[in-house]
Parts: structure tokens; sequence; C-alpha cells
DNA sequence: CCCTGATTCGC
DNA sequence: GCGAATCAGG
């Protein structure tokens, strides 16, 4: 393969979506990362900054310049439509509850104001007992993995309060394509059948 | 271990 | 110019 300019034109489109260099490659096809990334350099775009151009401020303030992070500013990795995390808050397990009664250490404030929308979150009610046993027991061998490490294979479903420490993602082995493990998967895409009947 | 981009250097 | 190998890091 070679670099047609139809293909450079998607390498830069996607370059400067704040697609990953894998992403890219795979997109195209017949390259790996390492071409795309040699070619985004050869190119000197490295730098993922295209149209938004900002004040190059020559000399901002008396500030000698500390910190500077012409990383990235955040594509947002993978927004993933939030389910329900944490069907069950109770049972407990050898884990540090830590109850701190002394004061307050974090003043918590509700990121929705006053249960407001919030209107697609339909499902996770009507779940079998089975798929609901299973995401428990499998919740007790979550990796706990940070947002950071979750990938394209690792289980994305959110576990614990994202307002604390108390809060990791499953990070099983998802199911191919899926952004879920087998157990999570289960409780998060319903058949759209399951409505019958609620045996209880 | 999975992944990311950055750099080098023989081709 | 190209990109595998390698490096540095999350």
């Amino acid at each position: 393969m070679s670099w047609t300019d139809e293909r450079v034109e998607t390498l830069k489109r996607m370059w400067s979506e704040g697609q990953s260099a894998s992403a890219i490659a795979k997109e195209l096809g017949g390259v790996t990362r390492n071409a795309v990334i040699g070619k985004v350099h050869r190119l000197g775009l490295s730098n993922r900054a295209e149209e938004p151009e900002a004040a190059p401020e020559p000399q901002p303030a008396p500030e000698p310049v500390a910190e500077k992070k012409p990383s990235r500013p955040t594509p947002a990795p993978q927004p993933a439509a939030r389910p329900e995390p944490q069907p069950e808050p109770e049972a407990e397990e050898p884990e540090e509850v830590a109850a701190q009664p002394a004061f307050t250490p974090v003043p918590r404030r509700p990121i929705v104001p006053a249960g407001q929308p919030l209107p697609p979150q339909p499902s996770a009610n009507e779940i079998s007992p089975e798929a609901l046993a299973s995401v428990r027991e499998v919740e007790k061998r979550a990796r706990k993995l940070t947002l950071m490490e979750l990938t394209e294979r690792t289980c994305k479903w959110p576990i614990g309060d994202p307002a604390t420490d108390k809060f990791w993602f499953c990070g099983l082995p998802s199911q191919s394509g899926k952004p879920y493990c087998e157990a999570h998967v289960g409780v998060a895409f319903q058949p759209m059948s399951s409505r019958r009947d609620r045996r209880r």
C-alpha cells in the first residue's frame, strides 16, 4: 500500500478527529500503526492541533511557565451508554468500609440537580435471576480497572460510586465486539421480550 | 498485559 | 519517503 492522496486525506481527517494511530491503520488497512505514526510525523501534524489555533501568547504573564500539558485535550474516550450500575448496593465483603463519621472531608454535591431528565434509563429492571446472579458473582472478580486501563476488549461496566474511591470498571474480558463481559452483556442488552410475566 | 504516541535508522 | 523496531509511558 502507498500513501495516495485519498489515504492521506483519511489519515489527516481521522488524526484530527482524535483517532488513535492503530484505529487509523485499521481503517486504512495494509498499514500498521507505526506506519501511520511515521506518516503523521512526516506530514508534520504530530501535534494534534488543527483548526483551533489559540493565541500563542508570546509574553503572557509574569509566571515563569510552570506546567504545560500539550498532550491531549481529552477527545472523549468512550461515552458508552451507561446502564444501571450496581443493581444491589447491599452485600458487603472483606472490604474496608471505613466509615468516617468524624467529619465530612468530602462535601459531595449531586451532579444531577434534582431528578429531572435521565429518561434513558428504561432497562435494568426486568432481568433474569440467572443474569443477576451471574453479574453479582462476576463483579466480585472484577479486575477493577481504571478508565485508562479499559480497552476494546475489556468490560466497561461501571461498578461503585463514581464520586468515591470505590469506583472502577469490571475489566473482565469483553465479548468480541461488545463493550461488556458475558455477564454484563446479559443485563445490558435485553432481548426486548422479557416483559411478559414478571414472576415474583 | 493491554494500549498509546515518539523516535530512530536501514531501506 | 517509508515503516519496523524500539523506546517511553498510561
